[in-house]
RNA sequence: GAUUCCGUAGCUCAGCUGGUAGAGCAUAACACUUUUAAUGUUAGGGUCAUGGGUUCGAAUCCCAUCGGGAUCACCA
């Protein structure tokens, strides 16, 4: 690999560096005791605290005055001016730590430790005199240097996505905003975890390998176990494994859970992702409806305080209770047609009026879906619930207790994308047998989504599953509408990308 | 998977109807003891994503490949 001129330079300079019995990369631990964002916030009030602290951080500008220097670097938690004065760091005659290595030998993006203590400059701004500067790590890759004006204004953002997702350590680095998303993220998983185990529900873990991908309509992506030479697919949902807890007496089970699906990837698909699933013994939907609204509420309140959260040009509001809209009533308001009691010859030929793509593999419930995706679904800004599904595209749910034809199912939608999915639990094995068969028949239409029949599961429920409710929340789609991020490669770390050539 | 747009210095971007590349920041050198997009003077840095083609001549036009974005399909 050939090196940039800035690259050659950067490794001279670590050389000089070393030559001068300077450790580059030191092993001792370097003792902190205030970081920036401390500082700033509490200097003005508290004075006294601050004459001899110890700091460490990234070097992200330096401004050379002759035998004196400002520079800003950034901790976990901001940005710190700090001033360098020659005769302050070289109190003797050897002044090499200012002129050599302060002045030629530093650069940005290398990370220091400092010593000094807290002054206001006389433009007003917070810093830290230095009267002690040690190298911690020199950096050997020059870094693209955003700046700031006096407005406020960036200049130069690196705005690349390619960058920023290959390179999201560097995206962290200098965009300080896209840190804070995932700072966010965290605080919605833990409020969200925080609020269930108030509750007394259980955390657990259930097999990521499954041999029968079930839960979910996806098709999986396929491995191999070579000691048992298998076929092994990656979870589509865990919804079958928790539901086997809830047979084995734990009242109330939840796991944060990777899931993987093998389908095409956009600004709201990536092939891994998170689901958040939660099963409650002796519960119907409507109850799960109460308890979502409750855990999104206090979300937007942990985040923000408030519970109007902006997305986009919209202000959406958690503010409980959240609308309750029967699908067929949503289908005919928005599209103008009354689904409930159409043949499939019926609903095919209201399709091509509406002007909607059909398959011939479609079902009944899938015409509905699809009917309701195009006309209705947008409309639903804020949160909205969705409730009542024909019984053909729920094949785990519990059927409707007045309306036949229907299943107890919600799906929450804000700003016009699903959130979550939750049902009053099919816990009928015959029936669920039978939901079973239905789906092999859709599959040798050509559904590759289908679901296989889980005998094992099948099983379990025939030893009892107490009625149960259950609710699956897409964790980076709840992270984007909470975060204001248009795309879920912002509130993933690491998206998947096609590999890099080297 | 389909359509479409994009790929020029470390970063952000110019580059006209084809005449073998420019700026700002960053880098290097000098000056400057409270600056803040620090400043002033000077200098270096590019196989214009890759491979073909058209042409006297290609960053520019055409084709293919690689990578990315957007839209659509599938899906959450």
């Amino acid at each position: 690999m050939e090196l940039s001129e800035q690259e050659l330079v950067r490794r001279n300079k670590l050389e000089e560096i070393k030559k001068l019995g300077i450790e580059p990369y030191p092993a001792a631990l370097f003792e902190v005791n205030a970081n920036s964002a401390d500082i700033l916030e509490h200097y003005e009030r508290d004075k006294l605290n601050y004459k001899n602290i110890s700091m460490a951080g990234r070097i992200m500008s330096l401004r050379q005055m002759g035998n004196a220097a400002f520079a800003e670097i950034q901790d976990a938690r901001g940005r710190m001016q700090i001033y360098v004065k020659r005769d302050e760091i070289c109190p003797g005659e050897d002044k090499t730590l200012f002129n050599s290595v302060f002045k030629k030998l530093l650069d940005i993006g290398d990370i220091i430790g400092v010593k000094g203590y807290v002054f206001t400059t006389n433009t007003g701004t917070i810093s830290v005199h230095v009267t002690s500067l040690t190298l911690l790590t020199k950096s050997v890759r020059p870094l693209p240097v955003v700046k700031v004006d006096s407005e406020g204004k960036a200049h130069d953002v690196v705005s690349d996505p390619e960058l920023r997702y290959r390179q999201r350590y560097v995206d962290l680095i200098i965009n300080p905003e896209v840190r804070n998303v995932f700072v966010q993220r965290t605080v919605i998983i833990n409020s969200m975890r925080n609020f269930l185990n108030e509750r007394g529900y259980l955390e657990v873990e259930t097999p990521i390998l499954q041999s029968i991908p079930g839960g979910a309509a996806a098709r999986p992506f396929v491995t191999h176990h070579n000691a048992l030479d298998i076929p092994l697919y990656l979870r589509i949902a865990n919804e079958l494994y928790l539901k086997r807890l809830i047979v084995g007496g734990f009242d109330a089970v939840y796991e944060f859970a990777k899931d993987f699906r093998n389908e095409g990837m956009d600004r709201t698909h990536n092939p891994e992702f998170t689901q958040m699933e939660l099963y409650v013994a002796y519960k119907d939907y409507e109850w799960m409806m109460s308890l979502v609204e409750e855990m999104l509420e206090k979300i937007a309140m942990d985040l923000y305080s408030t519970t109007k959260v902006a997305a986009g040009e919209n202000t959406l509001d958690f503010h409980r209770p959240f609308q309750r809209v029967r699908l067929f009533d949503a289908i005919k308001e928005h599209a103008g047609v009354d689904v409930s009691n159409m043949s499939e010859e019926e609903l095919r030929k209201t399709c091509k009026e509406l002007k909607i793509d059909v398959a011939p593999s479609m079902g009944k419930g899938k015409l509905i879906d699809e009917i309701f995706s195009a006309k209705a679904q947008h409309h639903y800004i804020q949160p909205t619930f969705i409730m009542d599904y024909p019984v053909e595209m729920s094949p785990l749910c519990k059927k409707h207790r007045t309306i036949p034809g229907l299943v107890e199912r919600f799906e929450l939608f804000i700003n016009g994308k699903e959130l979550c999915n939750a049902y009053s639990e099919l816990n009928d094995p015959l029936d669920q047998r039978a939901r079973f068969e239905d789906q092999m028949k859709l599959a040798e239409r050509g559904d590759d989504e289908a679901m296989t029949i889980d005998n094992d599961f099948l099983r379990a429920i025939e030893y009892g599953m107490p009625p149960t409710s259950g609710v699956g929340i897409g964790i980076d789609r709840l992270t984007m509408l909470m975060t204001n991020s248009s795309s879920i490669q912002d509130v993933l770390f690491f998206p998947q990308m096609r590999p890099e050539r080297f």
